[in-house]
DNA sequence: ACGACACTGTAGCATATGCTACAGCAGCCG
DNA sequence: CGGCTGCTGTAGCATATGCTACAGTGTCGT
C-alpha cells in the first residue's frame, strides 16, 4: 500500500506532464514514443505505469479537465456580469492565449466525440458541464429566464464563435460586431 | 491531351468515391490501403493518379465542397426567411441526417485549422464563407443590419448549438429552448 | 547476506502507413 | 511488326506505433 501510494503520486505526475504536451500539441501528437522522451524517459515506462494508452489517456484529460475548472475558477472574481454583457466577456476570455490550447483541445475532442467515439464523449460532456455550471455562478440572470438555458445559449454562441475564430477571422470578426445584441 | 482528360475523368471518379468515405467515416479514416480497396483498386492507384496523399487530399476536399454548395443550394426554395425565423431554421436543417456527415467532417477541418494546419485553414474558410454567403441569400434582414455581420453571428450561433449536439446533447436542448430569444 | 520486489533499459514483434522500384500487359501509331 | 505509352499488380522500403519479453539494477526487510 506504501508502494501503491508512490506509484500513484508517479502516475500524476506523468500525467501532469502529458497534460502539458497533449495541451500545446495536440490530441494526435501524443504517441508513446516522443512524448516520453519529451519527458526523459522511455515508451516503456508509461506504458509501465499506466498499463495501456487507453488508461493513460485517461488519466491525461482528467489532468486536463481539473485544470480547467482551476482556470474557470480563477477568473471568477465574485460579482455576477449582468446577461447582457455575458458573452462578449466569455468571448473574449476564449481568445486569451491561457485559454487557447484548451479552446484547441475542446474542438479536438468534440470532433472526435461527433464520430462517435464513447470516450471522448463522455469527456466532452463532463466538460460542457463545467463551462455551464461556471457560466451560471458568473451571471447575474434577470427573473423569467432559465439560468441553464441561457448559460446553454451563451456556451453555444460563445463556442460558435471560437470556432469561426479558428477557420474563418474575418467572420468571427463580423459576428463579433453584433454580441450586444443577442444578451442570450 | 485527350489522354489528360480521360486521367482527369478518373481522378474525378476517385474523389468522388473517396469523399463519400470520407464524409462517413472521418478524415483520419483515409488512409491510402483501407480506402482503396473499399473502392476495388489499390493504393498504388491512387498514388499514380494523384502523385501524393497531400495532392489526393486537396481534390476529395474539393469535391465535398462542392457537394455542401449543392446540398445549401438545394434547400434554397427562393423564398426569404424572416431574420428572426433563421436560426431555428439552420440549426435544424444542421441536424439532419443528410447534413450531419458535413457537420462531424466540418469539425475535424476546424479542429485541424485551430492546430494550425494551413492546408485545412484554407479549406475550412472557404466553406465558412459558402455558408456566409447562402445564409445571406435565404434571409430577409431588416433595414439598419449589416447582413454580413448578423449572418455571421446566425452561423455562430448554429455552429455552437450543432458542437454541443455532438458533445452535450442536454446542454444543447437547452440552447434550442432559447433560440427565439437570439434573433441574431 | 540474501531473496523478494519495484523499477528501468534493450530488443523485438506485429501492424500500419506513405511511397517507390520493377516488371508485365494492353493498345495505338509508325 | 515493333516500339512507345498508359495503366496496373507485386514487392518492398522506411518509418511509426502500441505493446511484450527478458534481463538487469537497486533497495529493503529479514
Amino acid at each position: 500500500m506504501g508502494y501503491t501510494k508512490a506509484r500513484s503520486a508517479k502516475r500524476l505526475l506523468l500525467a501532469e506532464a502529458l497534460a502539458d504536451f497533449v495541451l500545446d500539441e495536440g490530441l494526435d501528437a501524443l504517441s508513446l514514443r516522443p512524448a516520453a522522451a519529451r519527458l526523459g524517459t522511455s515508451d516503456r515506462m508509461l506504458l509501465y505505469y499506466f498499463g495501456t494508452k487507453a488508461e493513460l489517456m485517461d488519466h491525461v484529460l482528467g489532468c486536463v479537465s481539473d485544470r480547467l475548472s482551476d482556470y474557470l475558477a480563477s477568473t471568477f472574481r465574485g460579482i455576477r456580469i449582468p446577461q447582457h454583457a455575458m458573452v462578449a466577456h466569455i468571448s473574449a476570455l476564449m481568445a486569451t492565449p491561457e485559454a487557447k490550447p484548451f479552446v484547441e483541445l475542446w474542438f479536438e475532442m468534440a470532433a472526435r466525440s461527433a464520430r462517435g467515439d464513447q470516450f471522448y464523449a463522455d469527456a466532452a460532456a463532463r466538460i460542457a458541464e463545467a463551462w455551464i455550471e461556471w457560466i451560471m455562478r458568473s451571471v447575474h440572470f434577470p427573473n423569467g429566464v432559465v439560468p441553464r438555458n441561457a448559460a446553454a445559449m451563451m456556451l453555444a454562441i460563445v463556442n460558435g464563435i471560437a470556432l469561426l475564430d479558428s477557420t474563418a477571422p474575418s467572420v468571427a470578426a463580423a459576428a463579433r460586431s453584433r454580441v450586444q445584441t443577442v444578451a442570450a
